[in-house]
DNA sequence: AATTGCTTCAACCGCGATTCT
DNA sequence: AAGAATCGCGGTTGAAGCAAT
């Protein structure tokens, strides 16, 4: 069927809206209502399409828009929440009054992202050589000391015109094009989470395996899944991918050896992701070895752009959860993604959870979904540290509409 | 003071999803 | 059931303003 246009473009006022239209819109919708879109430039005298005067409504003239700069707690929110959902402005916004998906999504794009494509350029232009070679990460003379997105711009073209898959950006953390060639794929929708069976696999953990991957099991700040398929075995190891400010930085220059150069865009503290780097590090400082000597630890790459700590377990899995059965000597499949955060520090021990624990948080200290009963419904844990995963255990289960969402709660109103 | 490069964010665009007829 | 209309989302663009040179 033929698309029609929401309206006629001849004719159509374009650009910055006027304070005398913003009148006339406010006007209208408040003496009429919000909705009938197509209709309402014409009824109300303006010579605006009905998407444009949507758009000015919803991102500007509504009454309970919050005016001012995203708080801190806010930028936390939106950088938690992305980790889980991807791009998906809509179910971001809707998780902090007053704001706008556009709103956080050019938040994101202008203040977040950056910050998460500074490192990740500092590892694809980085060799895995002269680990040690300590450096200051934004000595560089620039001005501004950021990534901008013109840079970014240029950075993908060049490139691009190498040949050389581009680095990820946290964008495509749930980049459907990355999906079809990641080995488990990324979640496009909430449908894909919640209707996921183990159906066409013979690996009764596939399908919390899968869940896994599709829900971003990747702790904050990461982007291990938009990788292609390629010969690295994600079942057979464990990996950690990092990203993030100053202190990633500072996790690159140790790990790979950044020169000032390539450290130069680096940018300054950004204290909760770097809390989780400082973790990380303090992960790849142990070399990987479990408490219990069982594990043997080594930091790799996959060749694209990842860096990864591979922990190989040779007697049972970091849970002590025996994991079927196999020779004393047979390494033990450790599937899913890393991240820092599924290892923490704790009493001066380390306790490195796998994934495949029940219970286990994807994000730290935030406990969310049961995933070994993900496919028969959820369970989830309480959150009292982050309201965004209320009082009664209603974690993202919401979030994920659609008729799961349901056995585990009702969405917040 | 002029130029250049960069940041910010409002607005536009295309498309899939949903609702209507 | 099918096509049309509309809504809503996410990606992208471009103008305005700021800062460095």
């Amino acid at each position: 069927m033929g698309r029609s246009t929401c309206c006629e473009k001849v004719g159509l006022k374009r650009g910055r809206w006027t304070a005398e239209e913003d009148e006339i819109l406010a006007n209208y919708i408040h003496a009429n209502g919000e909705g009938s879109w197509r209709s309402l430039p014409k009824n109300a005298g303006l010579l605006r399409c009905g998407k444009s005067c949507r758009l000015r409504w919803i991102n500007y003239l509504r009454a309970d828009l919050k005016r001012g700069n995203i708080t801190a707690q806010e930028e936390e929110t939106i950088v938690k929440l992305h980790s889980a959902l991807g791009n998906r402005w809509s179910l971001i916004a809707a998780q902090l009054p007053g704001r706008t998906d556009n709103e956080i999504k050019n938040y994101w794009n202008s203040h977040l992202s950056r910050k998460i494509y500074s490192f990740t350029k500092i590892i694809k232009d980085t060799k895995p050589s002269n680990i040690g070679a300590v450096t200051t990460a934004g000595e560089g003379k620039r001005r501004g000391g950021r990534t901008s997105r013109s840079a970014m711009k240029r950075h993908k073209l060049a490139l691009m015109s190498l040949g050389i898959p581009k680095t990820v950006t946290p964008n495509e953390v749930f980049d459907p094009a990355a999906q079809e060639n990641s080995p488990g794929g990324q979640v496009r929708d909430s449908k894909d989470m919640t209707n996921m069976q183990p159906e066409d696999n013979d690996d009764p953990d596939s399908a919390v395996l899968e869940g896994r991957r599709n829900l971003g099991m990747h702790g904050s700040c990461m982007h291990s899944s938009a990788r292609p398929a390629g010969n690295y075995d994600e079942r057979q190891s464990t990996g950690i991918a990092l990203s993030s400010g100053k202190e990633s930085s500072s996790v690159a220059v140790e790990m790979y050896g950044c020169s000032e150069r390539e450290t130069e865009e680096v940018l300054g503290p950004y204290e909760w992701l770097d809390n989780e780097i400082k973790r990380l590090r303090s992960i790849l400082q142990s070399e990987g070895v479990h408490p219990s000597g069982n594990h043997a630890g080594s930091i790799t790459t996959n060749g694209e752009n990842e860096v990864r700590v591979i922990i190989t377990e040779q007697d049972r899995d970091v849970n002590g959860i025996q994991k079927g059965a196999k020779n004393d000597d047979q390494e033990i499949e450790s599937y899913g993604i890393w991240s820092s955060s599924n290892a923490e520090m704790t009493d001066g021990e380390w306790q490195i959870r796998n994934s495949s624990s029940p219970g286990n948080s994807v994000f730290d200290d935030h406990e969310w979904v049961d995933w070994e009963n993900f496919g028969g419904g959820f369970q989830y844990y309480d959150d009292d540290q982050f309201p965004l995963w209320d009082d009664s255990g209603k974690v993202l289960c919401w979030l994920l509409d659609g008729d799961n969402a349901d056995e585990a709660g009702d969405a917040p109103n």
